[in-house]
DNA sequence: ACCTGAACACCGTTCAAGT
DNA sequence: ACCTGAACACCGTTCAAGT
């Protein structure tokens, strides 16, 4: 679809604030009305275009034989293939996509877990956590870029500034880290993390528990 | 402020989409404009509910001595937060904000797991984690929950119908978990992974790492 | 000090009418 | 079959002027 194409790169230029089907048609030589023709609904322009954001996670093969490595390359390519448009994570967030894109890729995550001996339904569930913890870890990293950007005190002064001394000890210790810019490493921990309980909850399992 | 609990009011009574500033000033018996006298653009207003969403959070004190157990209450009362108003997780990921009841609410999470021994990055690291979790599960879930109340086929119809016969074989076994509206199981088994993996990475580490 | 009235510069969406 | 023109019913935000 041309349209969508056209969106995208609107989507890059001026973000999804500012990302209008008026200013969508004028970038098309159009007129507003004639983009619902293709779309019935914004919305629906706005799926279509969530789905195009995840066209490269599965076009090379994935590199290593070992599962968690595997569940790796498939949650680092989703992290990029979010992070890899303006306002991407915004963008899918705030849709439900059932296209090829995102079948595929919710196929291979289970995929991968049932081949390494996780029962069905550990697998669907391990997958939507590792799905919804990419998605929050993008939501605030595209944001906490954007913020950048943006006019008005960065989050992070915003941050230093509220923690007064003596009020929040912890934070106050950890605030190197939460101010630090280096969403690679969140992101590493996080999923690490989460490949750890896999490992420990084990194929076979059907559930990890919340008791010590 | 009165103005922060009239728009939560309105936010239950109508959702986001339909929570304008004009709307708001009705319902409040007063012009849109005298609005700005006390914020200065809606995202401010908004900030200011996010704020008020955690407020239940710390009310209580914490009912077990076990550090995951102690995370596991922290990270459920916070889901249950951002559940107990519509769209409170959207509200939420919206903004960025840095009162007293997100610091509050931070600061003990990142206390919790220091007083378990771990390090002060490890903890930060392992406190954004559980949040982006909460917040990405939380965007699903009230996300499906609406879903179901708008016009049109609900997700799980749509996924169903996506999920042709044969071509997404993990998928398709995955079905009935997918679709399925235990979201609380959904979360708790992402919460028992998160906390398998603390467990699993133990107090002292700095990082989980990714290899087998 | 606080609010109104009125405007500015926009939105998403619809639909008769044109070609 | 596809698009335009024009409208409908809204938005967030600003600001002189009132009280």
């Amino acid at each position: 679809m041309r349209t969508v194409e056209a969106a995208l790169a609107l989507l890059d230029e001026v973000g999804l604030d500012a990302l209008t089907m008026r200013r969508l048609a004028e970038a098309m030589d159009v007129r507003a009305g004639a983009l619902y023709r293709y779309f019935a609904t914004k919305h629906e322009l706005l799926t279509a275009m969530a789905e195009v954001l995840l066209a490269d996670c599965l076009e090379r093969p994935l590199s290593s034989p070992d599962w968690s490595e595997r569940l790796a390359e498939l949650a680092r390519r989703m992290r990029t293939a979010l992070l890899g448009r303006r306002d991407g994570a915004r963008v899918y967030a705030g849709t439900h996509a059932t296209g090829a894109h995102t079948l595929g890729f919710a196929d291979a995550l289970i995929g991968v877990l049932r081949e390494a001996g996780f029962a069905a339904d550990a697998a669907a569930r391990a997958a939507l956590t590792l799905v919804n913890f990419i998605l929050g870890h993008t939501l605030e990293e595209q944001a906490a870029l954007q913020g950048a950007a943006d006019e008005g005190p960065a989050d992070p002064d915003l941050l230093r500034a509220a923690v007064t001394p003596g009020q929040y000890p912890h934070l106050a210790a950890a605030l190197p880290v939460l101010t630090s810019t280096d969403f690679t490493a969140h992101f590493e921990f996080g999923l690490g993390l989460l490949l750890q309980g896999l490992r420990a909850l084990g194929p076979g399992s059907t559930s990890p528990g919340t008791g010590g």
